[in-house]
DNA sequence: GTCTATATTGGGATAGAC
DNA sequence: GTCTATCCCAATATAGAC
């Protein structure tokens, strides 16, 4: 059952190869050969195309054109695998969110197109499908959890930090808005992916910014 | 691939057993003989403990302690088996959400218990373990995205009707109220799921129930 | 480091006895 | 209508050549 100890994955195996700390700063794609970057970026692929059950050491061989057996060479077993995965998916999806969110100058500005940026992340329903197939398995294996609840603490301080970044202080208040933000966005993607023509996610996304209004404001004269 | 056409499985595969607008209303469980209710109840005991995975034949039938060559006859294969599965925890969640709130007489009530009802469905990670294993088999497979589709629906619905049952003029009206609110309890289970001690659901709640407060209180209002 | 070939396992489907 | 036994196949893991 426990993978041999000769091959680069060794290091993956102690759970320590990419500490949650500096998931959301290094790139986990960079430090890899060739052929295992390959392998992963085939494998994400394949993730978002025909799910987490087309994730077959052959299928995702022949996606990438690399050989059947260099998975296990470079990644150990499938646990490895995913793991690998999880940190690529979660390294871009951060970096998508923060880019998006960052770019505005004033707070007013930030937190309408983070709310108009937010409609537009839950009908981009590729990354939400590549989601929604690990999310279980995230559930299930404790390693796996930790690194997308890493993720998840990021997306809320992006939120936080957005809406005012005066200070810790009073961002650390912010977090429930964080994660009733991040909550929508989850939830109406299911919603849309379920029935993208009955759910009218745009509606929703509009009576939330109504109903959040009176909080952002009052942020926004407090001193 | 096809199934054999001798067993009561027929039915099943013109997908139209359970059409969709039946499924707040009639038990699928109720209509099957006792072998195949206790192969669909230990399914669904398999699927919350061990997830998606673990749906094997011979897991399902040492679960209920019945023949593994009974499955196949009583479902036909694999597809009609999940097919089943699903309409079994549709009916239960959908009927558990309606009870939890028809119970209480008056509308502000109603909504201060579906609020408070929400957090405790939030918390309870068994329910919801279930569900985000088969979301990314419901996203991708046509029949089970109808079924799912439909009971989120009923959700809305219920939502709804819970906020204003005086008529379905405005009640329609009150169709993006009711998607946030399911949203935010499937975000905020997600967020539970992967990080319990860190996300604050109580306080995400509360939080949101006093920013829809001023939506609820115009409506209670008015005429 | 990379690939080919293979061993081993386990799941899904089905024939046929009862 | 239910069960037992079996077949076929696909998938992972690994040994060993290059």
């Amino acid at each position: 059952m426990r993978a041999r100890q000769s091959g680069p994955d060794r290091q993956r195996h102690g759970g320590d190869a990419h500490p949650p700390e500096r998931l959301l700063l290094d790139d986990p794609m960079a430090a890899l050969p060739p052929t295992a970057r390959h392998l992963l970026a085939a494998a994400r692929r394949l993730l978002i195309r025909d799910g987490y059950g087309a994730l077959t050491f052959a299928a995702i061989a022949a996606e990438a054109d690399e050989a059947k057996g260099s998975i296990g060479y470079h990644f150990g077993n499938k646990d490895g695998l995913m793991a690998a995965l999880v940190d690529s998916l979660v390294h871009d999806a951060n970096r998508a969110l923060i880019r998006e969110s960052e770019a505005q100058p004033t707070a007013a500005a930030k937190v309408h197109v983070l709310m108009d940026g937010e409609s537009r992340i839950v009908a981009d329903a590729e990354s939400f499908q590549a989601f929604f197939e690990i999310l279980p398995h995230a559930l299930r294996d404790p390693a796996l959890r930790r690194r997308v609840a890493t993720l998840y603490d990021g997306y809320r301080e992006t939120v936080s930090r957005c809406v005012d970044d005066t200070g810790a202080t009073r961002a650390r208040r912010l977090r429930p808005f964080g994660m009733l933000m991040i909550a929508i966005v989850d939830g109406l993607a299911i919603q849309h992916g379920l029935d993208p023509d009955g759910a009218d996610v745009a509606g929703a996304i509009r009576l939330w910014e109504q109903l959040a209004r009176p909080l952002l404001t009052e942020l926004a004269v407090a001193p």
